[in-house]
DNA sequence: GCCGAAAAAATGTGATCACAAAGCTCCACC
DNA sequence: GGTGGAGCTTTGTGATCACATTTTTTCGGC
């Protein structure tokens, strides 16, 4: 039974079923539309994606290889709850890579895209201020992968990629906390805008480094972790 | 056509096919098996294995997904070729991440596995000596991984291997020439491991990206990339 | 001899089926 | 009331088939 959901001709969405299942379930999983410890069956995720089961499961094993979920042993694979341990780790391995990125991009980036991220940073700002934390968080992303792809290194951007997305749904919960909270936790993309224009990358590089390592240990303070947690509320939602 | 390949009680390979299947092609990518450049076929690569197609395409798209291999916009999957680009962007990875592991595991070693890694080093530098550069490869990465393993960071650790499975095939070729290399071009692991006895973390951190540092501009000056090499010699090996 | 179009082969994708193992349910029995 | 096991359900795995697209080969024409 396959349906076809759109002319083809106009449609952009001509890309594999699998593509198609995989964007669809890394975007649920950002935006945290399973819940931590969830199991994700094949038939389960291909009923709810109106497919056979071959896409959701190409789909659901992608994603587990790139640790974006879990794997049991018996082949069964559910939705990662991101432990304090685990949270810690992505963290510091985001205050190696994400300043490596910076330096790189350092000397391959033009005026003309700090001007942008500049105004990138100035409806961050806008967004915060009118209390919109979603698109205050959007815009906070849009800048540093603004800045990412500028290193011109496509592995190291992938790398990247796999850790926000393995802490997505954590930060997407926190994100209230983020906006009520004080501003020594706010992010700072002032000095690292400044020293790309003096042309200073190291400086930048380090700005970014504190500025992670701000945000980590504020959060570390502020979240209540899976692991922590005495009873798990196991939330039922089989939307894809 | 499904053939035991062993006794069901005894044998240790009931792994799924599949997981057969990526270790086998895994490790053939690190062998060198394969040249780069070549075209992986489905239905090429399941007929090397023995097994129907499924098991082949599962495989091939996780080592796409963990981008040990390259895929083309059609669906196929080649072996990816080492550019100049991309051996230095791997080598500043590595100076990023394997440093951090060595931070982390400095506070979780204990004496006795000090002892055994230091037994490893004395085993490298035997195999050097004896003029045999596979074992002293096999010991180099035995000491380093068994370094990083004591970081007690899963992630850390995947996204570690999954570097050295890129680098791999080139590293391979490469085996000749760091054996006839300079001194200043040797591994040196005794550093690491005093000051990991001295419990000085941070200082056997910069001695291993000091040492990655040094180790990829002596190679990088050392080899021939994929895009440096005018003609393709473009082996015709199909087993896996 | 070379270029290009048509035919043929090969390839990736996705659906469906069969099967074995793991998990769960429910009821009998202690 | 608690426990254990039989039976059913669900799950992952792997094979096979059909189909559309891409790639390669081949052959005719210039």
């Amino acid at each position: 039974m396959t349906i076809t959901l759109s002319i083809p001709g106009i449609a952009a969405d001509d890309l594999p079923l699998e593509e198609q299942a995989y964007r669809r379930l890394r975007q649920a999983l950002v935006e945290g539309v399973f819940a931590p410890g969830e199991k994700l069956s094949i038939r389960r995720v291909a009923e709810a994606l109106g497919t056979s089961p071959m896409p959701a499961r190409t789909a659901l094993r992608r994603l587990a290889t790139e640790q974006a979920l879990d794997a049991l042993p018996s082949g069964t694979v559910l939705v990662p709850r991101l432990t304090r341990a685990a949270f810690q780790e992505v963290s510091a391995i985001r205050a190696e890579l994400e300043p490596l990125a910076i330096r790189l991009a350092a000397s391959r980036v033009d005026s003309g895209t700090l001007d942008a991220l500049a105004a990138v940073v100035a409806e961050q700002d806008a967004a915060r201020a009118a209390g919109r934390p979603e698109l205050c968080l959007q815009k906070d992303r849009e800048f540093l992968f603004g800045l990412y792809r500028q290193a011109g290194a496509p592995m190291l951007l992938g790398m990247i990629e796999a850790l926000w997305l393995r802490r997505g749904p954590l930060f997407w919960e926190a994100r209230w906390i983020v906006m009520g909270s004080p501003p020594e936790a706010a992010h700072r993309h002032g000095p690292i805008l400044a020293a790309l224009r003096r042309g200073a990358g190291e400086e930048a590089a380090r700005e970014l480094k504190a500025e992670i390592e701000r945000m980590t240990a504020f959060l570390s303070g502020a979240l209540q972790f899976e692991d922590e947690v005495p009873a798990m509320p196991r939330a039922m939602r089989a939307r894809a």
